[in-house]
DNA sequence: CCGTTTTGTTTGTATGACAATCATCTGATC
DNA sequence: GATCAGATGATTGTCATACAAACAAAACGG
């Protein structure tokens, strides 16, 4: 019980991180969970206001959020949540569909036998929790699995532009796990990365990681934009 | 003369950008230029003076250039030009391997007849700079030629990661182009991206931009590490 | 109804202040 | 003379405030 009560509270506990990073998580937060939409006008007072910070140190977040891509500048008045429209998915899904078999193939040069075991076994509670239903079991699990592979390259630089990439394209992906055609198809997908992992059969494992960044690509955006 | 004079001065006639990009530009412009070294510490009153502006606006630049990785946080500590190391390098060439031959197959799918036989011309012009040896010379025409086919391969999200990874690098590449041997491999190189460019062979044209970034990567990275 | 002026909101920039943190120097003690 | 504690200083983190500039919307006059 000691154990559960300080894994609860260490977070909290003397953080020592800069007040803009806790404003940076906590606006990236609300963007991927949807409670800041594409198109919201973020308002520099009202924010300051909502989180309790000086508008001195609100202003330093948001120009690291902007450099990030998740913001944009509209003229001179100010900034919104940014739109992702078709065509930068398109070219999001592009940049990931050679990015992720770039970190696979790494994985399968730079990964010790024990990463890969953890990996299998990730890949099968990732399964289970597709089957389970629970969608933010999903996508923590999910998270979980895609942070082991990118780990495992050794590669950090890949790593952050994946998830500043993914974090572009939340609003798109958001309803998309809730598809049932979509979960099946997805546990097949990534257990053809992981078995092609356990072979370290680079050429299979990248055309597995390809066709899994083209099938999501095709999911989300048929759910963003096709449905009207 | 009066074209002349117009273009040296207007870059800073009447410049409504914000305060802070002038002073992202500036700062971007002395890493790239090797004015401020890897490891360079930043000390926010000593910018302050020599830029002439307040902290406010300073840091402000300062957050968005380490969203953008060049600079880098140390420890509670203030921040410092960002050092490559070898393993970053081997990284960073590892993700443009597979960027640049995206942007040249995006390009071939995208880009009108005309942008493809601006590009061919600019190769020339391109040529011609490697061979006249001005590096100055060399440095601008090659932006331009990759601002071409970037541009044309109509992905601005890929374009902008390329800016920031090439940065990185920067400090490796500068004294790169110097080497005579390179020269003429480059030429070569670009050539053959062009002329598949031209056949609108994606294949050819990806495996040509995949081939000449492994070689900017040896030749870079001998260059910076290697050498004793 | 349209064009102009006024007003208000929001961002951009500067200044001054203070707490917190870390480095370095100093001095006392053994 | 070496070591440790405390004093000192430099630097960042954060805040409140102030004002100019740009822009949008409302008010006004024709």
């Amino acid at each position: 019980m000691a154990n559960l009560l300080a894994e609860s509270l260490n977070p909290l506990i003397h953080e020592p991180a800069p007040l803009r990073n806790k404003i940076m998580n906590s606006l990236r937060r609300a963007i991927e969970t949807g409670a800041l939409e594409p198109g919201t006008r973020l308002v520099e007072k009202d924010l300051c206001e909502k989180l309790n910070v000086s508008r001195t140190s609100l202003r330093e977040a948001l120009r690291q959020l902007q450099a990030e891509g998740i913001l944009t500048d509209l003229n001179n008045r100010g900034l919104t949540v940014v739109t992702v429209t078709r065509a930068d998915a398109e070219n999001i899904y592009r940049i990931r569909g050679v990015l992720e078999p770039l970190i696979v193939e790494q994985f399968i040069e730079n990964a010790p036998d024990n990463e890969v075991k953890a990996l299998k076994a990730q890949s099968e509670v990732l399964k289970k929790a597709y089957l389970s239903g629970n969608a933010e079991e999903i996508v923590a699990t999910k998270r979980d699995f895609y942070d082991r592979i990118c780990t495992g390259a050794r590669n950090p630089i890949a790593f952050d532009l994946l998830k500043k990439l993914t974090l572009l394209t939340s609003p798109l992906r958001r309803s998309s796990v809730v598809r049932k055609e979509r979960r099946s198809q997805s546990i097949a997908e990534i257990d053809a990365i992981v078995a092609a992992i356990v072979n370290r059969d680079k050429t299979a494992a990248k055309a597995a990681a390809e066709k899994h960044v083209a099938n999501s690509a095709v999911s989300a955006s048929s759910n963003a934009f096709d449905a009207s």
